[in-house]
DNA sequence: TCTGTTTATGAAATCGATTTCAGAGATGCA
DNA sequence: TGCATCTCTGAAATCGATTTCATAAACAGA
């Protein structure tokens, strides 16, 4: 090909529609045409055990085993007996690629996570594939590194690929990814969250209302400066920023304010926790509660507290968010929110298998935090206002 | 159908061959026979945009539009740019039931892991995906809870799917599993260790040999005697048992004796660590030195030291085994193993990716381990032997 | 024994994309 | 100009399982 022709291409299709560019396809078309060596279908290594070797070892036709595997209620027993006889000793399996091609059906549903890295995330996928894997359906996985643009092509290639329906996570996600679902006409659905954009189903928690009781409940200890660690730099975590939201409007509403120094808006990780609670407390030595949008961060503010030697929680109260392994192991052990990860993964699997099925489905499923007190949180220890209760409190 | 056929097919399928109730057709049988619902197909909710409504609105035959994707410099530029105008405007996708009905390529790679709980897991399937997602490749997932059964019928639904690939985790895996493996004639690879039964070819570390040295750093520190919490119960774990084995060894070199209460044998979980700890303080309250095979064991173990008042590590050492985020923020931090989770992952999709082209491919690869001096380790307070070094940690 | 019904099975069409084979048209050379 | 060669495109076969339709066999009732 000569270099002109590409060059014309290019431009032409530059030139047309900025949409097409971005068309799966092309995408594959151009690594071919820029010689990236796409791997070569190679023969088949060895006859497969077709339906046809089966009826033709067990005397029967095609459509009879057809129906043994698929409708074994009308075949005549000894018939059946027979051929179930004959496939086991070829060990025959089915081809679910002419099984889908012919039905439509590929039994497969896809899931983008934004990283698995997040042991919410994992368990709730690892919940979702068994109950998938009950039904008879697959699971593809994706993970997006929360990027949209990521999430967006991992979704087309999904797409692509035939799949019966499609977990995601969050509820922000880019009109041009509702529109790829729409175009599809597969079922979706969104998890850890309670609602979403673009009226896609969701099934979750009340990220906001689970900060604000949180937030609620310290005040209601007597704490009355507070500062905040939230993971909200990443444009899709959706959910930190819901969260960062509760904690602002249950200080509002009791009207205490919350100076921007006091909110340090981070990444997330553990060492990011840390960094953020040295910070917090070189602006503002005064603070008594430290909310923080996830456990890793709380984590990391409890390690670093412990070695500038404020004491957990006598000096200073930590919270958390998702209830790991980790909190409740952890010295003082941590307050936090625990999230029904394994059930939002049941209960997307449950939704979509019935939403291909046809069965009516809920259009959303809001599902129950619960805040686990424990022993990072404490009264102040000389409140200002005067504590509504003393607890004591272990450790 | 009558209860008699039924009964009549029931005995003869036990009767036969115990492997041909197993076989995974007859599951999904079974199951519509109990006549629980299994999923009708639906309609197809709207007529997909087919190869051949491009080609007839392109006015080419439908060869063409194939080969306008699958071999573009093969047609003349200005029709190649018409057919993909076409292509674009109706935005079709090829439907990859019937593309992989004929090329007999799934371009998909399935994985089974234990369990994605575990961050180490989670992470290498994540660098997996993504190298995968690179190539073209879409994954599947799937889990096995450490149940050999289990991940058998995992493998089988995979294989059905037509993969083209397959990871798996460990070197221990039954027969059956290899035979099905072989039959299907499926390019495989385990992961997180170096060699694997049945000639599999494997990517990882050496288990053994981390412990081991491990071991011996612990007794250049000057600890004789030693304790061990291992999370060997469950019989697919073979990294565990090889981590087991390399701390055995090494004490079995200088004669150091390990009697069968100095070994906790446990599950994997950090209550377990917790406990484990506290038995082994109470059957031997002199041991200076304890190794887990895993930071989750060492970190419940730190904990409930902590908890005892042992001081980690002037009176008591503890390693771990992963290197998980956690592990450098303990306090004090964990000394421990270091596993190439990303490194693994990326590894299996390359050996992967060149397996099913045909590239040579290297039969195992053997990743180099890190071992992590923190400061959790430290010289026993009193040496029954004189200490070679006396190294002075923080904390 | 014969007709009408039910039941069980086989032949053949079908799903959608790919690819072989053959032929039409363009081009080069004598 | 005529023949050979090359390039490009279309018709049709193909992948493997499912399912419709038709038919053979079995059976009931008269």
């Amino acid at each position: 090909m000569s270099p002109v022709r590409t060059l014309g291409l290019r431009s032409v299709a530059i030139g047309w529609f900025i949409e097409i560019r971005d068309h799966a396809l092309f995408r594959l078309i151009d690594a071919q045409m820029n010689k990236k060596p796409i791997i070569e279908p190679k023969a088949r290594q060895q006859a497969r055990v077709k339906i046809e070797d089966v009826a033709r070892k067990a005397n029967v036709s095609p459509a009879t085993v057809s129906r043994v595997l698929n409708h074994p209620e009308i075949v005549r027993p000894e018939l059946r007996d027979k051929v179930m006889r004959h496939i086991a000793d070829l060990s025959y399996t089915r081809d679910s690629a002419a099984r889908a091609l012919k039905s439509g059906r590929m039994r497969t549903i896809g899931v983008i996570v934004p990283t698995l890295a997040l042991g919410i995330f994992a368990e709730g996928v690892e919940a979702l594939q068994n109950r998938l894997s009950e039904s008879g359906y697959t699971l593809f996985i994706a993970n997006s590194q929360y990027d949209q643009r990521r999430e967006l092509q991992e979704l087309q290639s999904l797409i692509e690929r035939g799949i019966d329906g499609i977990v995601l996570v969050g509820g922000s996600h880019g009109r041009e990814l509702r529109a790829l679902i729409e175009q599809a006409a597969v079922p979706v659905i969104t998890t850890y969250v309670s609602k979403a954009a673009g009226g896609i189903p969701a099934i979750g928690i009340d990220n906001e209302g689970a900060t604000r009781d949180m937030t609620e409940y310290l005040l209601g200890l007597g704490h009355v400066r507070f500062g905040v660690i939230a993971n909200v730099n990443s444009p899709s975590n959706d959910r930190s920023r819901a969260r960062l939201e509760g904690i602002q409007r249950a200080l509002a509403k009791v009207e205490i304010p919350l100076k921007p120094t006091q909110i340090i808006r981070t990444d997330y990780s553990l060492v990011q926790g840390r960094n953020a609670l040295r910070q917090l407390l070189t602006d503002h030595p005064d603070t008594t509660a430290v909310v923080c949008t996830t456990d890793t961060l709380a984590i990391g503010a409890m390690a670093e507290a412990r070695k500038m030697g404020s004491i957990v929680p006598a000096a200073l109260s930590i919270t958390g968010f998702d209830d790991v392994e980790l909190a409740a192991q952890m010295d003082p052990p941590l307050t936090t929110i625990s999230v029904p990860a394994a059930e939002i993964g049941r209960g997307a699997a449950d939704y979509l298998i019935n939403a291909i099925a046809g069965t009516p489905v809920p259009r959303s499923v809001l599902l129950p935090y619960r805040l686990v007190m424990r022993s990072s949180t404490a009264p102040p220890r000389s409140g200002e206002r005067p504590a509504r209760r003393q607890r004591t409190r272990g450790q």
